[in-house]
DNA sequence: GTCTATACCGCGATAGAC
DNA sequence: GTCTATCGCGGTATAGAC
């Protein structure tokens, strides 16, 4: 987790001396918040002026572009992510595959979790610029990881022989992935909790254990 | 499955004589693939018009705007969506709650399958407009619908019991749903064995069974 | 059912004062 | 770091001829 230079955390409008307005990474927060919202296309700059009860021109004062604000949100999401799932995958390296395979999948859901508004707004980029398209690029990379351990556990005869590897992998993503439409980490479920259930779901199935 | 008025199914462009253009219903066909290819903010009526090689007035001849291209495209997802849903947890009714769940994901995968691109267009509704709000009404009911089911089965003991009934129902979406991200109908997969993998997937799970 | 031309608006972005 | 004012573009949608 590298931290970003922050100034002026606290509410802005009241200008309570001293310096008034925004930091760049409040700014960041607020766009992407309001980008998983209403989508990155269908918000306005004028839309997050509002929100943050500024100006437009306000706004670029901190990022050069409306472009520039989804880039450093797809970096953090990016950045995470791959770094998250190295790191789970390395760690269990004296393991089988499969036992590496369901430490990747937690290490992922935590990693979605703690990162959850940019690792959101990075699964719905559809490739509209050179700048998504590179994303897209990144993370199919970071995917394929995933999809070695897949491939590994099921030459190792761990896993299920009746569907294929491929198909394997992109079902762990569907559902992990699917956390962003739903879950939130100041909601009832601990982050903990959630991953033990999609390992759990994942691997072992949903049928009652006899 | 109700069909519509079909007139002149042919290429475009090259006017064989008598009628020249398009019918209502290849127009929504090919906007809903612009839709989910670029999104649906990102696609202007300029876009589409390009697209089918017309001008963008003559799209307004079929639809009276934009957002009426979107509805047609948001209630062909619904109604296929809530029959085939209600249908399946009916034909099954006198089975257990465990098998009519499961029966109920195969046919949920199916009719994703069968309407695809109008079913990824609905999953990406964000409800930025009351057309949006109205559709994500919709879709939360038949949801509902499998959420009940998922709680019936688990009363009944036949779901694992270390997690919660409302988070099952999610992680099922979730895996079926993501379908919309990779499979297509026309690959190599074909849609009985992709609704087998996910049944097989969901319910045993991914270890190899002894 | 298509076309050209256009009205009207909101978009991203900039200039320059405070 | 903020503001007002504005530019130029591209958006949806319409008018009316063919």
């Amino acid at each position: 987790m590298s931290d970003v230079d922050v100034e002026a955390p606290g509410q802005p409008g009241r200008r309570p001396r001293g310096r008034p307005g925004y930091d760049r990474d409040t700014v960041l927060r607020r766009a992407i918040e309001l980008f998983n919202r209403q989508g990155y296309d269908a918000t306005s700059i004028n839309d997050l002026a509002v929100d943050l009860g500024v100006s437009k021109s306000a706004l670029y004062h901190h990022f050069d572009s409306k472009e520039a604000l989804l880039s450093a949100a797809l970096d953090e999401a990016l950045e995470g992510l791959s770094s998250a799932v190295a790191a789970a995958a390395d760690a269990t390296r004296d393991e089988s595959a499969y036992d590496r395979l369901r430490a990747t999948v937690e290490a992922a859901v935590h990693i979605l979790v703690a990162h959850l508004p940019a690792v959101t707004l990075l699964l719905r980029v559809r490739g509209n610029s050179p700048l998504e398209m590179s994303a897209l690029e990144r993370r199919r990379h970071i995917d394929e990881q995933l999809a070695t351990l897949v491939r590994q556990a099921a030459a190792e005869g761990d896993l299920r022989d009746d569907v294929d590897p491929e198909v394997i992998s992109r079902l762990v993503f569907g559902m992990v992935n699917s956390l962003t439409d739903w879950y939130r980490p100041d909601g009832p479920i601990p982050p903990d909790t959630i991953a033990a259930a999609v390992a759990g779901v994942l691997f072992q199935g949903l049928h009652a254990s006899r």
